[in-house]
DNA sequence: CGCTGCCACAACCGCGGGTTATGCCGGGTG
DNA sequence: CACCCGGCATAACCCGCGGTTGTGGCAGCG
């Protein structure tokens, strides 16, 4: 199986005609012709069926289908990596975060910065925990600030601070007085809440502690991303969970927070590749994100 | 990356050398040599270092190692799966099980299937689950039999059958009267136990109800299948916990038995591929092994 | 000191994979 | 129905990639 023959299957299924696929792999059309058919008659058996001169996967094609593309998939993960690896440390700071963090604290951490090292270059990317995980062993980023601990074994992670799961709620839920206190999570029995459908650990964990309560809070809208809940709060549609940072953003005008009361921290993690040692100015950026940060945890 | 350059390197590194390289690609050492040159000038850095004339691998070929591997392992994979589909059932019935059942129980059933059916072809594999779902998945054979449940979507599973965990013991351990009677978990506090470092389901629940135990076992031997267990056992080493095929096996000349009071049921999966119904001789077979399963089940 | 094992370079060659030009077929359209 | 167009296959041609053999340099070793 030469590879030219998986990259052509795969563009033939992906476009669904043989000159779709002569063009996305800028060849002539009559070239993907022939290479189709040699690749048939070295396997032995038709990847499609020629119905009115138009091309249509067989059976035997959907069976290659999902291998195929995962082989695809790695060689162009690998030649993210080469070309990563060939063109190095271009920038001096590449930094990825969850779309939780990009909203306050690394914009406000990268403006320090770049008080302190004026015009120094820096790339930014917001991606979830797994996408960000692989941007980080790719050498697409060198970088990764998230609130979920990942447990990669290639990553080495470093935990910048701690903090507690807050709630939060549209202005006038709670009495100001209370607003220090630690809300019990019994306490939010009954109450309409905006669902969590975050797939990371803290996600799961709210979703465990959730699930004891009774009678179970009312929820009528999920959300993928803490930032969706805030807003959604912020417009009296109810309380949510959310990390501390996410229930910092705004200023709070539109919302009120309090600390839940649970043993579960909220913890910033920093990741970074063991075998590339982070150079000062990466190491200033994350001495400020954890001095931000610590700013904003301590005052909840 | 030309495919080929990928397997250059990889053969240069299993090998060492790049003439062994030569020699595993069946290509001349030039070929290699000038073809090792282009995908490093085409990467835009050195895979190997030459020192002393020989090829030492650079920092950037240990990264890409991983992944390159990867890769391969995904084409041999594919290859497999075409050959598989291009030579379809030439054989009716290939049938593939763990260790534990290749003892008696598939044996057995093979030999009475033959009987049905005398001079049908067979092919027997014995692997591990994950293997087995591979194999599956890969058309290397067409059912798969296991105590785990895999829980692999892409694959049919049926219980044939259930029965209980069993302890076995050197003869003598306990009066021949109890042996019908189920041993609660508690009676193996303080006694001596043969572990089981088995990764599956089974093993792992295991493991679970041990820890519990109050003075836990005293497990100096640790074994990695249902039969080394067995042997110890009947060596005299200890007790053992394990399903009821290697309980039963050898007629228990050598082993007393008796049944572990649990909830947890050992069940007896068949796999196999949801697109491929079963053909007359294989659903036969997996009647006849369901059948001597109930029977060894049923007495204990 | 020569032998051996390993790698690089040179010169050569065949074929795989590309090109352009062309023809066939079926479906949509005025 | 006539027409065109989109899509695939075939033919003829061509180039360079990926292979070959032959040779030479270099280290290590007996």
């Amino acid at each position: 199986m030469r590879l030219r023959y998986i990259e052509l299957f795969h563009a033939v299924l992906t476009t669904g005609s043989l000159t779709g696929a002569a063009k996305l792999l800028n060849i002539s059309q009559p070239a993907a012709s022939k290479a189709l058919q040699h690749a048939e008659d070295q396997l032995g058996f038709e990847l499609f069926s020629r119905v009115h001169g138009r091309l249509q996967p067989t059976q035997q094609a959907l069976l290659l289908r999902d291998r195929v593309e995962r082989i695809i998939q790695e060689l162009h993960e690998l030649k993210r990596l080469t070309t990563n690896i060939s063109q190095p440390e271009s920038c001096p700071l590449r930094v990825t975060c969850t779309p939780t963090l990009a909203q306050t604290l690394v914009p406000d951490a990268m403006a320090s910065l770049r008080k302190a090292f004026p015009g120094t270059a820096a790339e930014l990317f917001t991606q979830h925990s797994l996408v960000m995980c692989e941007s980080l062993a790719l050498r697409d980023t060198d970088i990764g600030l998230t609130l979920q601990d990942p447990g990669h074994q290639n990553l080495r992670q470093q935990a910048l601070c701690r903090g507690q799961v807050m709630v939060i709620a549209p202005p006038g839920w709670w009495p100001d007085e209370e607003l220090t206190q630690p809300l019990p999570v019994s306490a939010l029995a009954g109450q309409p809440l905006i669902g969590i459908t975050v797939r990371d650990a803290l996600g799961n964990m709210l979703q465990s502690h959730l699930a004891q309560v009774d009678p179970p809070p009312r929820t009528s809208v999920w959300v993928q991303t803490y930032q969706l809940a805030y807003s959604l709060v912020a417009r009296g549609e109810g309380l949510a969970l959310v990390d501390p940072f996410t229930a910092r953003c705004g200023n709070g005008q539109n919302i009120q927070r309090r600390p839940l009361k649970l043993h579960l921290d909220v913890v910033l993690y920093a990741l970074y590749r063991p075998d590339s040692p982070l150079n000062p100015v990466q190491k200033r950026f994350l001495a400020l994100v954890r001095q931000l940060a610590q700013g904003i945890l301590a005052d909840n």
